[in-house]
DNA sequence: CTTAATTATA
DNA sequence: GTTTTATAATTAAGA
């Protein structure tokens, strides 16, 4: 048998230097090319394109990219100026740089860079040392400069214009494009010199007539022995006068082949892409096509061939019997329907890492077995989304119990970015177990999505998510104490899971009738103000499109618009406030919008989640979306009904108690997140406020307008104060808060300074949590709820002020998350422990709402009250208000 | 079926 | 050249 020896083949890149061509080939795109963060791409695109074509055309065995390192080299000990004069990096290139590292990383390529020596120099000195032993080389640069290195085994590609074109410099065509031989090249550069490197080179000597020099005396030594045979003339005299810089100039010029690199050509061996960091790549950069691109090959490829798959020891029963429940089993419902109030349960499965069982819900509930294990606290469960199962569960009749551990909330609590998708597959492959395909394969998506024809493909499916759920539990458990956060886990989430799941079920009723009056109120209402625009625009248009309004106002109304939008013109709210002086059209469009938000958001969409038997609404609550730890609400998102203005609070009228008799009651923290901010950032004036159960924005007016007393402070003053309280919150900028004020920027600007100079607290606070921030990556709660941020070293500007604006808040947004979390779970209790009938419904972020007989009314106010206030014992008291009344629009 | 624009809440 | 946190739902419009 005959074994081909294929040559090893080495691949060198000039980094710097393809990234400048990359740039400007693509200049004119440059302000198109842009991610959804604006960082320009065009460089990145362009560089990409190459490294997708070289790689294809060349397929490397080995490879790097050499970058230059930092702006001095060995060059500029006998050449100050060497590279003078040369214009610093575009902004607009320098801010892809940190990405490049990152596009090459996704392509597998190593990058290297040495200090004092430039990419040159390492490239010249692996070039060298490959072609030694036994490499073909191939360099890649922008820079002509390189192909003195050009040998029998050593080819430059120089990018030529565009990204997809390269000009081959081999033995062969170096002569017929240059003029002189790949070692006649520093001859060349030192007679010629070289601009772009404020190379010298000699006076009156171009590349024409250093071709011609080099053509007749070969070297640049050979020149020099023979000067004196030179005719007399002014080159001749200026060769001579030169001499020096002559020789300065070869010696710039000259590759160091002998560079000090700590690295060798073996070491290079090419890996070939990292698919996974490549789609997130194209992710953040926003390359869709070739994010696409992708898909479909990895598609091809998995046609071919099957996802390895470790055999998972699994039976589908249709008998069940107390055998088949070991001491800690992973507990797993197959639902299809996100809603889990609704969703038939596909598949019921249990088991561990030796056996997993399997059986359809009917057999399930009709298992006194089943029933045994679900609502036995010494069966030991771990699940996956513990609350959803709760719900589905207790909905049958089944109260779950002895769930040691939720596989989501505790994910959720590690990296709260990555568990919201719903896929085991995500989960179990992040923590080292590749055996789970995700949902969508097996299950399709969109409206194909179902259980597929072939039954045993699901059963198998969530075979292995069992195997999975259950061999990951370990490594997640050992990090969330390496976090501290195992109270967080064990004391407030999961506990809190079983509460939401029962308000949830319980439900809230509302009104169907009395949304239907509104419905055919704000109907009228619509149908008149549409007419009186379609007058005032002198035609009918869909007010409801941006896109036809803004021609309305901006193209045929001739109004000028305030500002843009990525697709036009914006017709957002405070635009058409400005125009609102001039334009008299936008007072009733803004009604309209107004009014068209009201009816289809909360009239039309609250009447079709009532459930027509008993007028209740059951939401969802999410548990591991927010990244902040906060709750959020779907289906209907009970957290954003209207109270702000008169027409949509009235939708609050149509939430009513379930019993005659009954009466809404609601709590909510005030100032609680200004409160922590206090306690977090021990601001003694912030603390002495709340203290003094001061009224904090009018006390924020005092001493940021330098009064004397709260008499002084006016209405207006407090409502600014108020806002830079708010802005404090955030993570203010100058230019925010001036927007929200509507005056300068200075005069914002003089606000912050001001408060920061009379709360110094609460300025050290940012700057340390800032400081934190970066240093450790990441910044936590109270609770130590944790929130990753991998932009706040970022060289975006954007992204890392938003990161710094997030390292801000999170604690504090967080930790008020947290503290309603431990007060629902002790109010849940202690309704339960004093036997009230009452009834926790809603959480509303700071705001927690209950129904209960009138007659309980003054004892829940007690229990409640006395609960949320003293649920954590902070440097400030907490501080709770109540109403009860009717309907929620009475609280 | 996805994205952009808009607007509702704390 | 940019610029206040966190979310969900709806509509229009382009792929």
């Amino acid at each position: 048998m005959t074994t081909k020896t294929t040559k090893k083949k080495l691949l060198l890149i000039d980094g710097h230097s393809v990234a400048f061509r990359a740039f400007y080939a693509l200049h004119s795109q440059l302000e198109r090319m842009k991610n959804a963060n604006g960082l320009h791409t065009n460089a990145l695109y362009g560089f990409h394109n190459m490294l997708e074509n070289i790689l294809e055309k060349e397929q490397p065995t080995h490879a790097l990219v050499a970058f230059d390192a930092g702006s001095t080299t060995f060059r500029h000990e006998f050449f100050d100026d060497y590279k003078g004069g040369r214009d610093s990096m575009p902004g607009e290139l320098s801010e892809q740089m940190p990405y490049l590292k990152e596009l090459l990383s996704a392509f597998g390529l190593k990058s290297y860079e040495l200090p004092n020596f430039e990419a040159d120099d390492i490239i010249g000195t692996l070039a060298n040392e490959a072609e030694k032993q036994d490499y073909e080389v191939v360099v890649l640069s922008g820079d002509k400069d390189l192909t003195q290195l050009v040998t029998e085994d050593i080819r430059v590609d120089i990018t030529v214009k565009g990204v997809s074109n390269v000009e081959e410099y081999t033995m062969e065509t170096v002569k017929d494009l240059m003029g002189v031989r790949p070692d006649q090249i520093v001859d060349y550069l030192g007679l010629s010199g070289d601009p772009s490197d404020n190379i010298p080179g000699v006076t009156g000597v171009g590349d024409k007539t250093a071709i011609k020099l080099l053509e007749q005396y070969d070297t640049m030594e050979n020149l020099y022995e023979h000067i004196d045979e030179m005719n007399k003339s002014k080159r001749k005299e200026n060769l001579i006068n030169e001499k020096d810089t002559a020789f300065l100039s070869k010696k710039l010029a000259q590759i160091n082949t002998e560079s000090p690199i700590e690295i060798s050509a073996d070491e290079l061996d090419y890996p070939g892409k990292d698919i996974e960091k490549l789609i997130a790549f194209y992710k953040e950069m926003d390359f869709n096509s070739h994010l696409e691109k992708l898909d479909t090959e990895a598609y091809m490829e998995s046609l071919g061939e099957q996802p390895e798959e470790k055999e998972i020891q699994y039976e589908v029963v249709d008998e069940i019997t107390a055998e088949m429940f070991a001491e800690q089993t992973v507990l797993y419902l197959e639902m299809l329907d996100e809603n889990y109030h609704k969703a038939e349960i596909e598949t019921v499965a249990w088991g561990d890492d030796e056996k997993v069982y399997l059986t359809t819900i009917t057999q399930a509930l009709a298992s006194e077995a089943f029933k045994t294990y679900i609502e036995d606290s010494n069966k030991h469960k771990i699940t996956y989304d513990l609350k959803a199962y709760y719900v589905a569960l207790q909905r049958r009749g089944l109260s779950l119990k002895g769930v040691d551990f939720d596989a989501v909330l505790a994910s959720y609590l590690l990296r709260s970015e990555d568990s919201s998708s719903g896929d085991v597959a995500d989960i179990t492959e992040k923590n080292g177990y590749p055996g789970v395909l995700p949902d969508e394969a097996v299950y399709g998506k969109g409206a194909k999505r179902g259980v597929p024809t072939d039954n045993e493909k699901m059963f198998k499916h969530v075979a292995s998510k069992v195997d999975g759920l259950f061999s990951i539990r370990e490594k997640i458990s050992k990090e969330l104490v390496e976090n501290e956060q195992e109270e967080l886990l064990y004391e407030i989430e999961m506990p809190l899971a079983y509460i939401l799941g029962d308000m949830e079920i319980d439900g809230i009723k509302v009104d169907a009738q009395q949304i239907e009056k509104l419905q055919t109120e704000f109907a009228e209402i619509l149908t008149n103000i549409e007419q009186t625009i379609y007058g005032l625009a002198g035609e009918e248009f869909n007010i409801n499109s941006p896109k036809q309004l803004s021609e309305i106002l901006f193209v045929k109304m001739g109004y000028t618009p305030i500002r843009k939008t990525k697709t036009g013109f914006s017709t957002a709210q405070d635009v058409l406030e400005k125009l609102q002086a001039e334009a008299p059209i936008v007072e009733h469009i803004l009604k309209y919008r107004q009014i068209a938000k009201i009816q289809s958001t909360y009239v039309d969409g609250l009447l079709k989640v009532i459930d027509p038997e008993t007028s209740l609404v059951h939401t969802r609550y999410q548990q591991t979306v927010a990244r902040t730890g906060r709750l959020s609400s779907v289906d209907p998102n009970l957290q954003n009904i209207p109270i702000r203005l008169e027409e949509g609070r009235k939708v609050r009228q149509a939430f009513v108690p379930r019993e005659k008799d009954w009466k809404l009651f609601s709590a909510d923290y005030s100032q609680i997140e200004l409160r922590i901010l206090a306690h977090i950032s021990e601001d003694k004036h912030l603390i002495e406020t709340f203290k003094n159960n001061e009224d904090v924005h009018t006390t924020t007016a005092v001493r940021v307008f330098g009064l004397e007393s709260a008499d002084e402070v006016t209405p207006n003053m407090r409502r600014d104060a108020k806002a830079v309280n708010f802005g404090i919150v955030y993570g203010i900028s100058d230019y925010g808060l001036s927007q929200n004020l509507n005056i300068s920027r200075a005069e914002a600007k003089e606000y912050i300074d001001t408060y920061f100079e009379r709360f110094p607290g609460v300025k050290d606070y940012i700057d340390n949590i800032i400081r934190e921030a970066k240093d450790q990556g990441f910044v936590e709660t109270i609770f130590h709820r944790r929130r990753y941020l991998p932009d706040i070293n970022s060289r975006n500007f954007n992204l890392r002020s938003f990161a710094e604006r997030t390292a801000m808040n999170t604690p504090i947004q967080g930790s008020a998350a947290d503290i309603i979390k431990v007060a629902m779970i002790q109010v849940a209790e202690r309704l339960e422990k004093e036997k009230l009938e009452a009834k926790m419904l809603l959480q509303v972020h700071d705001e927690l709402v209950f129904e209960a007989p009138e007659a309980e009314m003054p004892a829940l106010k007690k229990l409640v009250e006395e609960t949320m206030e003293s649920a954590l014992d902070l440097a400030i008291p907490l501080k709770v208000d109540s109403n009860a009344g009717d309907t929620w629009y009475d609280l």
